[in-house]
DNA sequence: ACAGCCATGTAACTTGTTACATGATTTT
DNA sequence: AAAATCATGTAACAAGTTACATGGCTGT
């Protein structure tokens, strides 16, 4: 739903057209999540639909120009006094990934951890090279420096990973799969 | 894709059938992540159309079971190998809401920042009482420590984003948005 | 003339997701 | 007997995403 809203978010500031939405948006979080203008589009359609914004004609130079509804201005208010839910938060690709990594046999995590933190640590440096470009807009440094506070966030947690899954490995052997016949264990 | 290659993951260890597959997955990843059994059945379809996975008839309960082709074997395994992509991190909804809430005139940014906190560390605090249930997997330990580690990044984000934002406030005025009507500012 | 950006759209598709139907088996 | 759980599916839809078509305008 991050596009819609913050589609909608943007129209509060007044209304615009469809191209300009999309550089609005690229603007402020720069070029980490770029928006493909068919998108806004589609997206626009869909707001249009469920009643959130309306069309407003063509402004003077002659765009598709958009405006939000009052159900639209009820929507983002709610969307901004409630907090993201961290009760049920989006999966997450790489937990999921390791979870699976550590239960199916024949993966060696070591090389996935190893792999990945030195992906992570690469996007890192390319962080830091972006932050030092200096005229940063407020918002775009932000969103930035939440990517940085995550990726370092997530090297820390492989690193704990690793020292866990060696742990596990020195208490438990089985070092080999060594040709011993998978047995299907229930898993009622 | 998360659910599609954690299905196909855990359809290496052996032939499985829909609804044991659910149970197994929500055995590594807790509560956390619930999957709706029916997403099982259309992800194991969509897997069988793209020749991924195979119906491999039933096992001795008459339970209807599916096997990984060699071609999802090679899907698994890379999947595996290849780092998930930071330099296109998934959209992250709050950094979104961040981002628009300190362009977009009206809202009040410390009010957003502080009812995020409070629910992150209420999520937090989630997670911690989780963690005190002794039998923790391993796998699911793991996951559990992730969301943990993000939770806590994600609140240290949000202390340091409310710092800026007050010391933009300080720098630039604009405290009353006092009916001087929204002066259109170009964005090109 | 041609390349490239501005601008608006549409068709087609993917994954995720849920609500519902249906029946068997198990537990209370 | 009723309630709960196991088990398999289907229909329908949402949001995201991209490839493509189309045309105007601008700079070389």
């Amino acid at each position: 739903m991050s596009v819609r809203f913050a589609l909608l978010a943007l129209l509060e500031q007044g209304p615009k057209y469809g191209y300009q939405l999309r550089s609005e948006f690229e603007q402020r979080t720069g070029s980490t999540w770029p928006l493909n203008v068919g998108q806004v589009y589609t997206t626009l359609t869909r707001l249009e639909r469920d009643g959130l914004v309306e069309g407003a004609g063509s402004d003077e130079q002659g765009h598709v120009v958009y405006r939000v509804t009052d159900a639209g201005r009820d929507e983002v208010a709610t969307w901004f006094t409630t907090p993201v839910a961290r009760t049920q938060p989006p999966r997450d690709e790489l937990a999921i990934k390791l979870a699976l990594a550590v239960t199916v046999p024949g993966v060696d995590v070591g090389t996935v951890i190893q792999q990945q933190r030195s992906a992570t640590i690469r996007a890192l440096q390319d962080y830091t090279r972006l932050k030092r470009q200096e005229p940063l807009d407020l918002a775009w440094s932000l969103v930035l420096e939440s990517l940085v506070f995550a990726a370092e966030a997530e090297v820390r947690w492989l690193d704990h990973c690793e020292a866990r899954v060696r742990r596990a490995a020195a208490e438990a052997p089985a070092p080999e799969p060594s040709r011993t016949d998978e047995k299907q264990e229930t898993t009622r």
